[in-house]
RNA sequence: GCGCCUGUAGCUCAAUUGGACAGAGCGUCAGCCUCCGGAGCUGAAGGCUGUGGGUUCGAUCCCCGCCAGGCGCACCA
């Protein structure tokens, strides 16, 4: 990766200058600049070391400058401000550079996660209950992590994680018994159930005597009670459909979608485990397991009515997925909500001894501009709903730019159009903090949005189209890339930062940072559009411009496709 | 009460994990179709980064106090 080739100059310049000083320099990095002032690349260690070396910042960062034999990429070095060192890269060296990754199939981008393996665990939505706009996030932001983490490399295990067996289900086959209704339950069976959940948790609120009831209903299906198992099977199967459509036209795939109920018989034997290692002991006619050493409240394993809950079975899902799997990691992408829940379950796995990494990667909950949003208050908006409304804006637009398509053409580029917005909203924030849900944000089809990328993107498509019929048998791949406008190189230095910006975003867990690049990518290739002419300029000019597009082409091509959106030629 | 998180332009969000003058979009105002797609481009206005201290060469970022909001804290998931 770039800032890791001129970060090796760095240390080697900074070796040379201090060569008897007994550092080894590896802590120097090399900083992308803000400021194309200060050059491509900035080093800020010289204040840092100032201690170390005993000299003044200025002082050293001349010593490495007047010392350093930088690697061929550095144009030229110098000190500035308090004790920076900026470096600007080669014109020639960079346009050969971006060549390269341009050849290359992934860009670029490291090969980090060869060999390794991750697990992601997608927060998956509750049995019986239609999808709302909070259910996007979840996939959302892990479908892009997941497509980041494979394209470094690692091998990757997505499991959507179906809420199915929990007293939830007690809920509601409390409230179908004594509230259903056959005909609704016929007509929109989703809205039904969720209807009779709603009375019936209302009703286990007030009246403990119905909560308990609905508790042994849950008891006799984690027993094999042949009624409740069918009912419950046939719950699960209407859930999946539901959650196949409405995922199924946000482009979610999971490699696995195993239930809570999958593990239901490795509780048993979890909570067994968990008692003869003495990490749990009955309490209170419950099976606790005491987390002081950590810090951290006792976690319950086995109820007092003898059901299992939520922590045994994600105890149980890590040790099978570690024998499953062998995985490095097990990423978890779940809402802030669950933070002290899973310290209490990694804090488990680790006494027994588990070894992979486990994160939690929390995002903030979505909330609409008025409250937080809950089922049970039927303050929702459903995740349907949302995205009819973004293709019917969509077709709106794409209908007024009469380019000529025939109508479902029109339709299915409106519907990656407004999927895309969609998803982009949501992806270019920052996951950890609170999202307001507004129409006018999820459904943007200008500025820092999924559709200006896309447009971005179509317009390239024309471009390279134009070229290929009025200059036939001048393939611009052809022709070495030569900057002359500053906006060219502005270009290239964005071009080049692809594979950082993926590494970053997926280690980080922020595929806004992949959004935001993109973003910047985006602009600037519309102010160099906007500005430089393409097909007027003279042979060769005109060529490298051309291939400049393409490959710009490329990267928002291949990034888009990293946080799930489509990238249409035409729009 | 204890714990986690959030507070940045009128609004919605960034800020390369402690770096240089805090940046975008929307909205407002003023411009741009001789040209490759105007879902665009160029420019202007807009800030005591909630608040008071501290740490250091340097703080939106780290530490402490306060204010405001969100979330969680044994038998929901």
């Amino acid at each position: 990766m770039l800032g890791e080739i001129v970060a090796d100059g760095l240390r080697a310049a900074f070796r040379a200058a201090f060569p008897d000083c007994g550092l080894d320099f590896a802590s120097v990095r090399a900083a992308a600049t803000q400021n194309p002032e200060f050059g491509d690349y900035q080093c800020n260690d010289c204040m840092t070391l100032a201690r170390a070396l005993k000299a003044a910042p200025r002082k050293i960062a001349a010593a490495v400058v007047g010392a350093g034999r930088f690697p061929e990429c550095v144009d030229k070095a110098w000190v500035a401000g308090a004790g920076f060192i900026n470096l600007k890269l080669k014109d020639d060296w960079l346009a050969a550079h971006v060549a390269g990754l341009a050849g290359d199939p992934r860009l670029g981008a490291p090969a980090a996660g060869t060999g390794k393996r991750i697990v992601m665990d997608y927060g998956g939505p509750n049995i019986t209950k239609p999808l709302h706009i909070g259910h996007l996030r979840s996939p959302n932001i892990g479908s892009a992590l997941d497509n980041m983490f494979r394209l470094l490399g690692y091998e990757v295990v997505s499991d959507s994680h179906l809420g199915d067996w929990g007293t939830q289900f007690g809920v509601t086959i409390m409230g179908y018994r004594h509230f259903g209704d056959k005909a609704a339950m016929e007509a929109r069976p989703m809205e039904e159930l969720e209807r009779v959940y709603v009375r019936s948790y209302e009703k286990a609120k007030a009246d403990p005597a119905w909560m308990d009831l609905c508790r042994r209903e849950l008891v006799k299906l984690q027993a094999g009670d042949a009624a409740n198992l069918a009912l419950w099977k046939e719950f699960v199967e209407l859930t999946r459909r539901e959650v196949d459509r409405v995922y199924g036209r946000l482009g979610f795939r999971f490699d696995l979608v195993r239930g809570e109920s999958f593990y239901h018989e490795m509780l048993q034997a979890t909570v067994d485990r968990l008692v003869s290692e003495g990490i749990a002991r009955e309490s209170e006619g419950a099976i606790v397991a005491f987390l002081e050493e950590e810090k951290l409240p006792p976690a319950i394993v086995r109820k007092s009515d003898g059901g299992f809950n939520y922590a045994t079975t994600d105890i149980a899902t890590i040790l099978h997925r570690v024998e499953e799997f062998d995985p490095e990691q097990i990423i978890y992408v779940h809402d802030e909500r669950q933070q002290l829940h899973f310290r209490q379950v990694f804090a488990i796995a680790r006494r027994l001894g588990v070894t992979a990494g486990l994160r939690h990667v929390w995002f903030g909950l979505m909330r609409l501009p008025e409250a937080t949003f809950s089922t049970r208050e039927g303050n929702v908006v459903r995740l349907e709903a949302l995205l009819d409304e973004a293709e019917r804006r969509a077709l709106a637009l794409v209908a007024a730019s009469s380019r000529g398509f025939a109508e479902d053409a029109q339709r299915e580029i409106a519907r990656q159009v407004g999927i895309g917005a969609v998803k982009y909203a949501d992806l270019s924030q920052n996951p950890q903090s609170l999202v307001t849900f507004t129409w006018e944000k999820a459904l943007a089809l200008e500025g820092n949005s999924g559709p200006y990328l896309q447009y971005a993107r179509a317009r390239i498509a024309s471009v390279l189209d134009k070229h290929a019929e009025r200059f036939p048998g001048r393939d611009p791949e052809a022709f070495p890339i030569v900057t002359s406008e500053a906006v060219e190189r502005d270009l290239l230095v964005r071009l080049a930062r692809f594979p950082e910006t993926v590494a970053q975003a997926a280690c980080g867990g922020k595929p806004s940072q992949l959004a935001d690049y993109l973003y910047d990518l985006a602009q600037t290739y519309s102010t160099f559009y906007q500005n430089v002419p393409f097909l007027k300029s003279p042979d060769g000019i005109r060529e490298a411009r051309v291939r400049m597009c393409g490959i710009t082409a490329r990267v928002l091509e291949r990034g888009l496709e990293l946080l799930g959106i489509a990238a249409p030629k035409r729009l």
